[in-house]
RNA sequence: GGCCUCGUGGUGUAAUGGUAGCACUAAGGAUUCUGAUUCCUUCUGUCGGGGUUCGAAUCCCUGCGAGGCUACCA
């Protein structure tokens, strides 16, 4: 894995922190809301905080954002939690919330009234909108805007104790309604919600807002470089402004980079939610979701996700990466580590004439070919097995090094057979195959030293495990989800075919696989045994294909 | 319309005033009991136009293009 850090614009400021003297330690953090799973671009912004946090020998701090209490779950800190662990930051003993600071924030709030940088006011959200003015035109003051700081330290004071409804009253800053950044035209620091807190419970009928609470949030946390997307840019001077008018601490600074997109992948928190709720996937752990748990039950490794995340760089501009860089990252770890093992994903039988009628014979096969000290399994050859149906042709051309009437290949790990008949039914499916093997072929070669060029995997028909395959494809057809007819969403650019179920024949040895466990199916793919494993029946999941050049070819033409 | 940010091969990223490099992809070849892996080779790039400079991807101006911003979400 090359995980050597990289030269980037966020390392390039933090080196210049470092060399004026601003500050000895970085400390960063990844500051999730816990109102939904995590996914592949969340595995991006860890990796970024994360990596350098490591990389700079400073502090890395998870800390969950969780000021708005009508959407968020414990659940869903629970899963995060195993899901930032999986993927290895390790955040230490520091692990925190922003509700912890709560009192806090609420006596900076007052300390804002008391300096005429903040009042209570009365209007409603629509007339909030109507006075924040456009992207072209200038807000206007709200009448309540000057009210005296007394009054407002009442009625904020109210407001806390419960005393009035939701929506009735918000906190504002008082910034300047004419900024061409509307997040400074009196922004809302505190509203009222009367929902219970995951944390806090029914302690609090007023919550901070985002803006309110992240900057001041750092700032108590003593983090450096607070890492964010890039959609925050607009709020930095609205960060700042709290820094620079609140006693806080240490001044934490805002840095924004791009969110991490994939082709043919949808990284948005309510969209996944949808995906969940309207039944197209089983669930956020499908192994079709981007999800963090849906990679990790399709196969992934967090060392390839890590990967991934770490190729695709960090800009300053929203780009989109190519999705073979994600198969790449994930076949480079499992070429690595996962065993081999044969399986055939679409059967069909081959008769060896010659081969005793009840005999069972057993070949060895190393786990990995490039590492012999991890051992072997054996492999059992009968008198009938099955051969994956495309590697049979009925007339096929000089170049296909595989079984056709009349040829000889090797079977991987056993011997040779050459086909000797062949039977079709109506339909013209090749229903069986014929063949003799050559006694003196086994082990895989002959005393004539005569070449095979094809070597192709098999099971036998009679000792083998089946399983339930499951093979997926992109889950959307389009490499941009979003590109759609008018009137349509991202929902009509679903795959049907994103998942489909067969039933396959592995050799006897995966028997003994344990759930999440990876091979490689020779020839095939890497695989890993899904949780719907039981007594009944063994379930795999396609992780990613190998590289088929020859497949390449033929679709070519 | 306003403000902000950003433009480097097909894609993603380096080069911070001094030979435009790396990776993925694609194409070709070698090796191979996986048409896998590995190894080698090749293709393609500084958005346009001015300027500063001995020298510009880099600095300045301008045009063009892309993205972001109008929640009591984060």
């Amino acid at each position: 894995m090359t995980d050597e850090p990289t030269s980037n614009f966020i390392r390039d400021i933090i080196d210049e922190d470092l060399a004026a003297g601003t500050h000895t330690q970085i400390v960063t953090r990844f500051p999730p809301e816990p109102n939904g799973y995590l996914h592949i671009g969340h595995a991006f912004a860890i990796k970024v905080s994360h990596g350098i946090a490591r990389d700079y020998k400073g502090l890395f701090y998870l800390r969950f954002d969780d000021t708005n209490p009508a959407k968020e779950e414990d659940e869903y800190v629970q899963a995060i939690k195993a899901d930032v662990q999986w993927l290895g930051a390790d955040w230490g003993d520091n692990l925190f919330f922003t509700s912890d600071y709560f009192d806090k924030l609420y006596e900076w709030a007052i300390h804002l009234i008391n300096e005429g940088l903040a009042y209570v006011d009365d209007l409603t959200p629509e007339e909030m909108r109507t006075y924040r003015g456009t992207l072209t035109e200038p807000g206007k003051n709200s009448p309540y805007r000057d009210r005296p700081i007394k009054e407002s330290l009442d009625l904020f004071q109210r407001m806390k104790s419960g005393e009035f409804d939701e929506g009735e009253r918000v906190l504002r800053a008082k910034i300047d309604m004419a900024n061409p950044n509307l997040n400074l035209r009196d922004p809302v620091l505190y509203r009222i919600l009367h929902a219970s807190h995951h944390r806090t419970g029914d302690k609090w009928k007023i919550y901070p807002s985002y803006d309110f609470a992240h900057g001041q949030s750092d700032a108590i946390e003593g983090i450096t470089h607070s890492l964010c997307s890039l959609e925050f840019e607009f709020h930095r001077p609205l960060y700042n402004w709290f820094i620079e008018n609140l006693p806080v601490p240490s001044k934490p600074r805002q840095i924004e980079f791009a969110r991490l997109n994939i082709e043919y992948v949808i990284t948005s928190k309510r969209k996944l939610l949808q995906l969940v709720t309207e039944g197209h996937v089983r669930g956020w752990d499908d192994p079709r979701m981007p999800t963090v748990s849906g990679l990790r039950r399709r196969g992934y490794t967090p060392e390839a996700i890590n990967e991934f995340c770490h190729r695709a760089g960090v800009a300053k501009r929203e780009r989109v990466n190519e999705y073979s860089l994600l198969e790449y990252c994930l076949r480079q770890d499992l070429e690595e580590r996962a065993f081999r093992r044969m399986a055939v994903l679409d059967p069909v039988k081959v008769v060896i004439e010659n081969f005793p009628e009840d005999e069972v014979e057993y070949f060895e096969g190393p786990n990995h070919p490039a590492k012999p000290e991890l051992g072997a399994r054996k492999v059992a050859l009968t008198k009938e097995i099955y051969i994956e149906r495309s590697d049979f042709m009925e007339d096929p051309p000089k170049k296909f090094f595989r079984l056709g009437p009349g040829r000889e290949v090797r079977l991987r790990y056993a011997c040779y057979i050459t086909c000797t008949d062949f039977t079709k039914n109506e339909q013209g499916e090749i229903t069986e195959i014929r063949a003799t093997f050559d006694p003196e072929s086994r082990g895989g070669s002959t005393p004539d030293g005569r070449r095979v060029k094809g070597t192709i995997h098999w099971v036998s028909a009679t000792r083998n495990t089946p399983f339930e395959a499951r093979i997926y494809e992109q889950l959307f057809t389009k490499a941009n989800p979003e590109d759609v007819e008018e009137g349509q969403t991202f929902v009509d650019n679903l795959n049907p075919n994103s998942e489909s179920i067969i039933t396959a024949y592995g050799e006897p040895k995966l028997s003994e696989a344990k759930v999440s466990e990876r091979f490689q199916f020779e020839r095939k793919g890497y695989f890993a045994v899904d949780p719907d494993t039981n007594a009944e029946k063994f379930v795999f999941n396609q992780a990613v294909s190998l590289r088929d050049s020859w497949g390449k070819k033929q679709k070519k033409g």
